[in-house]
DNA sequence: ATTCCCGGTAACGATCCTGTAACATGGAGC
DNA sequence: GCTCCATGTTACAGGATCGTTACCGGGAAT
């Protein structure tokens, strides 16, 4: 379930589109101008932006370059719909760093693969259901982790903290970051109970528990070839 | 400049797609066939890679959730070839998780408009600040230092005051300046703690630790051809 | 109610990092 | 060559961080 705006002055197309989008599980805005579309991001932060180039009032470049000149709205995926044939609209779309675009008239199925495909490139860590890494093979739908085939018996807890680690493995992750992922702590807590976790998870890697390298001063990261081993 | 991995049997198609993107400036790689996919993308590291679905011996599908399984390839992007009119291809390419489909036969110029586009958004995500100067890399994102591809360990400050010499190399970096960038100092404090860093820096560095020129009364500097090597 | 398991805290010990002090070295100017 | 002073070098101690163990409370299962 994704949230998305919708822009275009079209009823009958917003209508169209918001009908397969809710089939689909959406939550979605309709803008009917490119008025005000930067603030009305700001305000509802959706997670896909599907923006008509043909838009009374200001032109829908400009609204994508207002998007795009923003940080805090730099980073939400854009595609764009044009009228049939204008290539121009297409390549300079692309260009302009455009997530994707369609041509009117566009089945809906189409665009809902289009952007069911984006959302999911966006969020891709959220959907794949298996990671690997080395001998470790993380079953995150079945919530098992595997250790050269055999299965390692862990808590809630202890499965979250390894998974957050090993998707994005070589990467630090901030003891503020993983009390944040795995335990919701959204503010600064003065807590141990995450070394606790990481000694346990350890303990039950076995020899592989080096791979769970602590970065001193700043969190833990998972290395896929330990230093020291 | 990007990496690019280009998989598909087609001599003709390789090449087409060869040419087009030398001309944006990018550097490739071509494989034939479908085996061994997984090792060339670890061994190479592409910033993106080009799969043909139609592959003798091994599916397109397969090599691709290959790719996906592992959280080493996961992150690389990749652009589907397929036979025109292949719907069933292109839904499940895009569920599958692809980044983008072409049909074949495809104008090339699409296709280098495409991985352009591919390929913006994706480094748009990752923007990995690293520095590089002579053989040393500075990993700011994973506070890494890596000498000759080597990852050498430093602690949080020795970090910190390596990287902000390297930032201007060349430039000197005043005592008040580095006790100020580094240590948060903002007046004149009598220490000789940045001395014993710089000593500590420089034995980590090994014989690269020359580059750190110290600049008599004024403060340090970070050479690219130390002057005494 | 009892048992068991899990998650979190507390306390202690080990380790690592950092800054200071004290001494050594080496260059600049006389 | 001598002196002065900035820097190199070494050793050490305090402190911060992390590992480790033990324990307690709550919730689920029996």
């Amino acid at each position: 379930m994704s949230r998305i705006l919708i822009i275009d002055d079209e009823a009958d197309i917003t209508d169209l589109i918001a009908l397969h989008l809710r089939r689909e599980g959406h939550e979605f805005d309709v803008m009917h101008t490119g008025l005000g579309v930067k603030e009305q991001a700001l305000e509802t932060r959706p997670d896909l932006i599907i923006l008509d180039l043909m838009l009374p009032g200001q032109d829908g470049f400009q609204v994508f370059k207002t998007l795009r000149a923003d940080t805090r709205t730099r980073s939400i995926p854009v595609v764009m719909l044009t009228a049939r044939g204008q290539m121009v609209d297409k390549i300079t779309g692309l260009e302009l760093g455009a997530d994707d675009y369609l041509t009117k008239p566009f089945s809906p199925r189409e665009l809902a693969l289009r952007v069911a495909a984006v959302l999911r490139r966006t969020q891709r860590v959220q959907h794949v259901s298996e990671l690997s890494a080395g001998p470790f093979l993380v079953d995150r739908k079945n919530m098992k982790l595997f250790l050269n085939d055999e299965p390692v018996d862990l808590t809630t807890t202890e499965f979250k903290l390894l998974s957050t680690l090993i998707e994005s493995q070589e990467a630090i992750h901030t003891r503020a970051e993983l009390l944040r992922e795995v335990w919701g702590y959204n503010d600064d807590v003065a807590t141990r109970t995450l070394d606790t976790h990481v000694k346990r998870l350890r303990e039950k890697l076995g020899a592989w528990g080096k791979h769970i390298v602590t970065v001193r001063g700043t969190g833990y990261q998972f290395a896929s070839d330990p230093p020291d081993a």
